[in-house]
DNA sequence: ATGGCTGACGCTGTCAGA
């Protein structure tokens, strides 16, 4: 089973690049984030024409995240306020969509796009820090029921110096400050793995290459977009890696995608093998 | 040269992202 992260910077801009990924890759589950499009907009017949189901939460212009399954997508939960309830500041924190949360093949995926923040000194920076506190409230909700967690996407943290490209150059800055990167560890907690990690040891892993500076030209890159998973998913991951190739494609997102490939057993399977039988 | 690119909105510029 393929599970998938990817940043496009908007879903319209890239929905060609995205239908070929989807095509060549095959994946079962590819989460989406900055789709930047009112879900009245969104490009559906794209996917379900490739055959995927759809949960998605998208605003105008900004933020927005997408699920796109071949299996059922079953309890679906859009931002913090469907799960941290009645809660005032989990309500105010879910009006910029960058959470959806859904249970696919008895697997709680949870899909997420961390505030970038800016920089330290800018308020944006203080709705990041708050943000991420409500992320450790809304995983613990997770955390205390049954179902194995998948949480995966744009976390705006490079989470240690091997993964910034130059980090005595950004060491301390949005992104690569240790408040971040503390505040994460917390809000991760210790049930769920960097499972990149468990494969890739070493330096030059990047999902994200500035658009400027011809960063991809000299590698230049971090690696900010990531998968956590709990121990019943990560001893049965096999690979996790980082598709850099279409970072070179003709108007690219400046992210790639990240995609973790476990040993899962599909829901579907037993029907359609039944299927097979009788025909 | 870490914002000196890119996308959305909506109009020839402005905001936001990372």
């Amino acid at each position: 089973m393929l599970i998938a992260t990817w940043n496009v910077n908007s879903v319209r801009s890239r929905i060609d690049q995205v239908k070929e990924w989807l095509v060549d890759n095959q994946p079962d589950i590819l989460c989406l984030q900055e789709t930047k499009v009112e879900d009245k907009d969104f490009p559906f017949e794209v996917f379900t024409n490739l055959g995927y189901q759809l949960s998605i939460k998208g605003q105008k212009s900004y933020n927005g995240v997408a699920i796109i399954s071949r299996h059922s997508i079953d309890d679906v939960q859009i931002g913090f306020e469907d799960v941290i309830l009645n809660n005032e500041e989990a309500s105010h924190l879910s009006e910029q969509k960058r959470v959806i949360s859904a249970l696919i093949n008895d697997i709680r995926i949870i899909n997420v796009y961390v505030p970038n923040g800016s920089s330290l000194d800018s308020e944006k920076f203080n709705y990041k820090k708050k943000w991420i506190s409500y992320l450790k409230i809304f995983l613990d909700k997770y955390l205390s029921r049954k179902d194995p967690i998948c949480l995966l996407g744009d976390f705006n943290i490079a989470p240690e110096d091997k993964d910034i490209h130059s980090p005595e150059k950004f060491k301390g800055k949005i992104m690569a400050s240790s408040i971040e990167r503390e505040l994460l560890k917390y809000a991760i907690g210790d049930k769920l793995e960097d499972v990149f990690r468990i494969f890739e040891p070493g330096k030059d892993n990047w999902t994200w290459w500035n658009y400027r500076h011809s960063a991809w030209e000299k590698n230049n890159g971090w690696r900010i977009d990531h998968i956590y998973v709990t121990e019943e998913l990560l001893s049965r991951a096999r690979s996790c890696w980082i598709d850099k190739k279409i970072r070179s494609n003709h108007k690219p997102s400046d992210h790639v995608p990240v995609i973790l490939n476990i040993d899962w057993p599909s829901l579907e399977d037993e029907n359609e093998f039944s299927f097979d039988e009788n025909e």
